[in-house]
DNA sequence: GAAAAATTTGATCATTTGGTAAAGGTTACA
DNA sequence: TGTAACCTTTACCAAATGATCAAATTTTTC
């Protein structure tokens, strides 16, 4: 190989671990504002404040950079789904799924809309990682269905309640505008990540008692 | 001007009609998978069965069919909350609101994802019509108030209640392919639509009883 | 059925975009 | 402090992309 790349040879340096960093952070701006497509590699060099070839020499192409990041992403994405435990209490157990699920909107939102671009255009790369997804949904979907047969929890379909649980909380980082715009703007801090907190427990602990 | 562009001289012809329905059929398919930044003319062209010259013989940019297509969306998007009746039964208002949104979510999928595509990008093009948005919802918000005062509805925050309907029924449109990789195969018709109507109308129901 | 209007096409253009080459500059480490 | 590995930049390329033009063809109108 006539020029080495970033990372191909021995180990990474002060630098490399620096400036990939940096990298993903600025494709992470764009990309989940943009999509892949609509993302150009200048964009994501400029948000980097780095030249384009500089870039290049820390990831091949722009594909690289977004296959790092979604497959970091699904790492992370499903934590508070697996901390589910079947030996809890279930609507503790949900209301902390939510709240965490929330969390995650606030704190991560840049995560939640790559991932909801990534679902719009039909997960084109990531059919295995959806193939893992449906196995812990499938098992944490059990026991839900354990709950309701021990009457601790109202009987009704464990996948689109969990459908519902995800649909509810990234909605506050994906329609991020749509919610600013509507909401008082006395609400414009993370006040209204409290108040959601607020609303969907109470309407999840009302609507799922047995 | 020296050539004449489609619609640009008279009244609208024929073949205006048909090849513009086309073109619109084709770029909501299109700009609904990829986004604006991500769809291309050609690609429109292709699905529309045209050349990309010919496409630019009705529609002048690339953004002036997207423009006429966010316009129709937002104008009938509304639709099911506009019809939410302050004299109805609230419980039953605001089932036939979900079930509505569900309905629009099943047969109207690319607009829905439209709208997210949007939404994700921060709703750049569309501030006068947020703020439309927000006058709606704080007109039914307050029927909504009205309701918790007469004791016919479970007190909560209307907005963020509005908020978890918008977000559980389009989810069935802008994320359609996790649920159909989650779903058991079985459901792959719109079955699916059925169950989570039922399930949802649970929810809300139980979750919101006074 | 001819004139006028509308539509379609093929060639073309400037810009943007993903990516490369090669040369010069910097860092780490012996 | 020398040198080998690593990093950065300037210049560049081919393909894709948004858009235009003039000429050719079709449709409508009278």
């Amino acid at each position: 190989m006539a020029r080495p790349r970033a990372a191909e040879t021995r180990k990474r340096t002060r630098i490399q671990r620096e400036k990939e960093d940096r990298i993903l952070d600025a494709a992470l701006d764009v990309f989940s504002v943009h999509g892949f497509r609509g993302s150009t590699i200048d964009q994501i060099a400029r948000a980097a404040d780095m030249s384009k070839p500089n870039l290049l020499y820390y990831f091949r192409t722009k594909e690289a950079i977004h296959r790092l990041l979604i497959g970091q992403l699904l790492d992370t994405w499903l934590d508070p789904l697996r901390e589910m435990q079947a030996d809890g209490d279930p609507l503790s157990e949900i209301c902390s799924y939510i709240r965490r699920k929330l969390e995650m909107a606030r704190d991560y939102p840049r995560e939640s809309r790559l991932f909801a671009n990534e679902m719009l255009r039909g997960a084109p790369h990531i059919q295995q990682e959806m193939s893992d997804l449906k196995s812990l949904v499938d098992e944490k979907a059990g026991i839900m269905r354990k709950w309701m047969q021990d009457g601790k929890l109202a009987r009704c379909d464990p996948h689109h309640l969990i459908f519902s649980i995800w649909a509810t909380t990234q909605h506050y980082a994906d329609f991020d505008v749509q919610v600013l715009a509507i909401l008082d703007p006395g609400k414009a801090g993370d006040g209204r990540f409290e108040d959601a907190a607020r609303y969907l427990e109470k309407l999840f602990i009302e609507g799922l008692k047995p």
